[in-house]
DNA sequence: AATGCGTTTGCACACGTGTGCAATTTAGCG
DNA sequence: CGCTAAATTGCACACGTGTGCAAACGCATT
C-alpha cells in the first residue's frame, strides 16, 4: 500500500499479467480475452482499484470535466438549471465543476486559469454578468463554450437562448386582454441580455396598442428590487399593470402589492413574471409567469456536449420555447 | 501550436533556459534568479501558458479539486450553502466538484468512483440522504471527508452538525410562552438525521409541559408537504401550533394555515421553522424561524481544510449555533 | 501437417509536470 | 585576487495511463 492508492500496475502483478492487459479491460473496444478480463477484474476488485483520472486525462489530453461558471446562485431558476446540469453531467460520466462568478467578479482572470488549466472538455456559461475574458480564452484555446442566455455574441460558440421575443409578446397580449392602459416594466440594474431582450419585446406590442409605460432598472436579481419598486411606482395611481423580467422581482412586487399595499389583484391590477420558478405556484400569490423549461435547456446543452465537430466548423444555436403559463395575477380569460 | 496547448517546455525554448525553470517559476518558494524569472514570464505571457493541472496533480498524487456531494438542490439553504461554499473554495485556489447525489441515488457506486477517481483533496457531504457506501470508501482511501449534518457516524470523519438541541429548545420554549397546549411536529420523510435531532429536542421539552404532540413524518422537503399536513392535520381543530423541522415545509404549512383555512396566525396558532431561508422573510409570512448561519458552516469547511494532520490522528469536530429569530408567526414578547 | 488469418499480448513510448542531485555560477569577504 | 559559502541551473527520474507495433497464439481450412 504505497501513498494508498493501487495503480494499474498493481492489478498486473496480483493477475499475473501485463499492465497494458489492465488499461485494456477498462478500455471499452479494446482487445482482451475473456480469461483474463476475469482474471483482472477479479483482482482489481480485490485490491480496490480505480483508474486515475489524472493520469487518464493527461495521456488524452483532455478531462471529463465540464466546467459551470454560474453566478446568482441564490436565484431558483439558477439553480433549477445547475441541478439538471449537474444530474445530466453525471448520467453522461462526466464530471461537473463548479465556479462561482460571483466570487470571482475582481479576478476572472483567475477564473479563467482554473478552466482553461483542467484541460475542461467544455464550459457552461449561465446567465449573469458577462465575463467577456472568459469567453475570449475559451476560443483562443480551442475549449468549446455553450453560451446560456447570453444573446449573440461574436465568435463561434454554441449559444441556447430563450425564445424572448414571442415571451414577451405573450405577456403583452394577455396585458392587453385584461385592459391595462399603464404599466410598469421592471429588470435588475446588471442588465441581462435575456431581460433586455423580454423587455424590448413586450414593450414593442405595447406601443403598437398605445399603452403607456413606466420603466424601472435598478438593483440585483431579487426579491427585494421588487418590493421597491412596488413601494415607489404605485405611488402613481395611473399604472394598472406590471411586467417583470423574473419571478422573483415579479413576486416582491406582488407581495408588496397585495399584502402591503392593499392592491386587488387581479381586479384592478394584472402582474406577468418570467421563468415560472416553484414559489409562483404558491397559493398566496400564484404569479401568471412565461415558462422557458429546465429540460428544454438541458437537452440542448446536451445535444452541444454530444456533438463532436471541430470548432472551427462554427457553432450550434438552440432556441428554448416558452409558453404563458395563466394563474391568479391576470384577469380569467373571457370564453 | 501542437494540440493547441502550450506547454512548460514551449516557454522554456522561447526564454532559452531548462524546462526546469518553468517548472520553478510557477512553483511558489522555488529558487530562480530574478533574471530568468522575468524572462520566462514574458515568453509565458506571450504564449499563453497555462500549468496543466492533470498532470501536476499526476505528480504530486492530489489534485486541488475537492468534491461536494449534493441533493436536493432546490432547497434553498442548501444551495445557500453550495453558493457560500463554491465561493470560499474559489478564493482558497481549490476547485469544486459538484456531484449531484440525486441523479445517483441507484448508482452510487458510480459516484464514489467519479470522486475518487480525481483524487480529490476532499470530500463534503451535504445533508440528505445518506450515501453510507460512499463514506466508507472514502475512510478506506485515505481521502479526507466532511459531514455536514449527518450527526455522529463511526469513522474518523470531520464533522459539522448544527446545534439541533439547541435549536429545537428554543423553539419549544417560545411555543410555551405563546401558551400553546398541541402542537404538531413536521419532518420530511426520509428522515434526516439533523431533522430528527431537532424534532426530538422539542418534543423533550414539549413533554415536560405536558403538551399534547401530534407527529407527522412524510413526503419530501418541500413547501408541498407542508401544505399537505396543514390541510389533513388542521382538521383537528384542538392543534394551536406547529414546528417544522425545515423552512420549505413551515412555509407551506403556513401558506396553506393561513391563505386557504382562513386561520389566524398568530393569533390562534404559533408557527416556527429551521434554517432561516430568505423566503421567510417575505412580508406575506415573516416566518418566526431558528437560524444556523452559512457563514458559520463555511467557516468551519475552511478549517477543516486547512488542517493537515494524517487521517489517522483523529477528526475535528464543529458545531454551529443557532439563534431564534422572532418574526410573525409567534406571538409577541411579554415585555 | 502446413498454411493463412484473426485475435490476444507485451514492450515501449508519450503525455506534462515537480524535484533530488550534482554541476555550475554568483556573491561575500578578507 | 583568492577562497568559501550560497544561490542558481540543468539533468534525469517518477507519477499512472493509453496505444501503436510487432510478436505470439489460437483456430479453421487445405
Amino acid at each position: 500500500m504505497k501513498s494508498g492508492f493501487i495503480t494499474a500496475a498493481d492489478v498486473a502483478r496480483e493477475a499475473g499479467v501485463s499492465r497494458s492487459a489492465v488499461s485494456r479491460t477498462f478500455t471499452p473496444g479494446a482487445s482482451v480475452s475473456k480469461d483474463v478480463r476475469e482474471r483482472i477484474l477479479r483482482a482489481a476488485e480485490k485490491l480496490g482499484y480505480r483508474v486515475n483520472r489524472l493520469a487518464q486525462g493527461l495521456q488524452m489530453a483532455q478531462s471529463n470535466l465540464v466546467g459551470v461558471v454560474a453566478a446568482n446562485l441564490t436565484s431558483p431558476f439558477n439553480t433549477a438549471l445547475l441541478d439538471g446540469i449537474s444530474a445530466a453531467l453525471f448520467k453522461r460520466g462526466l464530471q461537473c465543476m463548479l465556479l462561482n462568478a460571483e466570487a470571482a467578479r475582481d479576478d476572472i482572470g483567475n477564473l479563467v486559469n482554473q478552466v482553461l488549466e483542467y484541460r475542461v472538455r467544455a464550459v457552461i456559461i449561465l446567465s449573469g454578468a458577462p465575463p467577456e475574458e472568459i469567453i475570449e480564452a475559451c476560443l483562443r484555446n480551442d475549449v468549446r463554450l455553450i453560451l446560456i442566455n447570453r444573446g449573440t455574441l461574436p465568435g463561434n460558440a454554441d449559444k441556447i437562448d430563450t425564445d424572448d421575443l414571442t415571451g414577451g409578446r405573450l405577456a403583452a397580449e394577455r396585458m392587453l386582454q385584461d385592459g391595462r392602459r399603464h404599466v410598469a416594466i421592471m429588470r435588475s440594474g446588471n442588465g441581462s441580455v435575456s431581460q433586455k431582450r423580454r423587455v424590448e419585446s413586450f414593450v414593442t406590442r405595447m406601443n403598437q396598442a398605445d399603452v403607456k409605460i413606466t420603466d424601472w432598472m435598478r438593483g440585483p436579481n431579487s426579491f427585494e428590487t421588487g418590493c421597491e419598486a412596488a413601494r415607489i411606482l404605485l405611488a402613481d395611481k395611473s399604472i394598472d399593470g406590471a411586467f417583470c423580467a423574473t419571478d422573483l422581482i415579479a413576486l416582491g412586487f406582488l407581495n408588496t402589492a397585495r399584502f402591503e399595499l392593499g392592491i386587488q389583484v387581479p381586479r384592478d391590477f394584472s402582474i406577468i413574471g418570467f421563468d415560472n420558478i416553484p414559489e409562483t405556484e404558491w397559493p398566496s400569490h400564484r404569479l401568471t409567469t412565461v415558462s422557458h423549461p429546465v429540460k428544454a435547456f438541458i437537452e440542448a446543452i446536451l445535444n452541444c456536449l454530444d456533438d463532436d465537430r471541430q470548432l472551427s466548423e462554427g457553432a450550434l444555436n438552440f432556441t428554448i420555447p416558452v409558453e404563458l403559463i395563466e394563474r391568479g395575477t391576470t384577469a380569467a380569460h373571457d370564453a
